[in-house]
DNA sequence: CGACTTTGACCGGCGC
DNA sequence: GCGCCGGTCAAAGTCG
């Protein structure tokens, strides 16, 4: 028993709260720290099966009951382009090139060789399969190894557990986390064929830090239009996404299915405008030219993603605003 | 009444 | 093989 459970919280990063270390994310985490999180990126990522994260974000909105912090996650879904073949968004190709910084990390690697089970899990999702026939049925075979989509976790500060993120989610299921006293929820995509998932938790150091995993693309527009936090301009309006409050998006954002991982530090994100005055970032990618280790179908596929990743990566702290 | 949540049971993988 | 555990199902319950 203990012993499990002092297991669990070594391997604490085993699905994604437990990954972080209070210390370490905490509202403002210097530059100076970079170092500090590659140490983190060095832990035996290969000991959670299949909860390999692809990008984790770091959302450090003001928890403020003023202000609704779901607003990150609005544009979120709202600068996500729907996708049309899932499945092609992980080439079985895209093996690591540069030399991986965590000699662990090689088995990560090869989590992203198994796109063809990608369709069979959205396929099985549909609920043609469900005829009161059995109690649970396996939608994947059991040769499969059950290998999912890519996923996402987006860390918010907030004391809500479900954010709005502009899409309809069915909750399917409530486990309770051993490394933190609350619980995780699970939540489908309720759009037919849709088989986008997510998990909502908290962090086991930081409770107020709510971690929302993504995982799949939705293939569909956001159902419904996210509610007075957002403004959504539409292309011929500007290319740029516009936020009423101040979404403070000091973000971390590093990959984990590459070899080597990369911090993003940013203070607003560049498609959105914040307070709807400061300067409207375009869509265009920036001048600075990042090169991920590997071509990376999957950075472009999550639309969004990509253009956060861009930006300036990297560890070119340089002078990001002092303070 | 429809949409969504709650909640216990169940399934499959994994360690012992 | 057994038990633990993460993830999932689905009937019952809740809410507007
Ligand atoms: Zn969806």
């Amino acid at each position: 028993m203990e012993k499990k459970f002092e297991e669990e919280s070594r391997m604490g990063f085993d699905d994604s709260a437990g990954f972080y270390s209070p210390a370490v994310f905490s509202d403002d985490f210097p530059s100076s720290n970079f170092d500090s999180f590659s140490s983190i990126f060095d832990m035996p990522c290969d000991a959670h099966k299949a909860s390999n994260f692809d990008f984790y974000y770091y959302n450090n909105n003001n928890s403020n009951s003023n202000n609704n912090p779901s607003s990150f996650f609005d544009l979120l879904s709202t600068a996500a382009p729907p996708l049309s073949s899932p499945a092609s968004t992980v080439p079985e190709s895209s093996e690591v090139v540069n030399a991986p910084t965590t000699p662990n990390s090689s088995s990560v690697s090869s989590s992203s060789n198994e796109a063809a089970a990608i369709e069979e899990v959205n396929n099985s999702t549909t609920t043609h399969d469900k005829p009161s026939a059995s109690k649970v049925l396996k939608p994947i075979k059991k040769n499969q190894k059950k290998q999912r989509e890519p996923r996402f976790a987006f860390m918010t500060k907030s004391d809500i557990d479900h954010l709005d993120d502009g899409y309809r989610w069915r909750k399917y299921g409530q486990k309770a986390v051993k490394n933190s006293p609350y619980p995780r929820s699970y939540y489908r995509c309720t759009t037919a064929g849709c088989g986008v998932k997510k998990r909502v938790e908290r962090s086991s150091g930081d409770h107020t830090i709510v971690v929302t995993t993504y995982e799949g693309q939705h293939t569909h527009q956001s159902p419904i239009m996210p509610r007075g936090s957002l403004r959504v301009l539409p292309e011929s309006t500007n290319n740029s996404l516009t936020v009423d409050h101040d979404t403070t998006a000091t973000g971390l954002l590093f990959q984990h299915n590459t070899s080597q991982p990369f911090m993003y530090i940013a203070p607003p994100p560049p498609f959105l405008t914040i307070n709807s005055s400061s300067v409207a970032a375009s869509h265009n990618p920036p001048p600075i030219s990042f090169q991920p280790p590997s071509p990376q179908a999957s950075v472009r596929d999550h639309g969004l993603l990509q253009d956060l990743v861009p930006l300036q990566m990297r560890k070119e702290p340089k002078d990001e605003q002092n303070g």
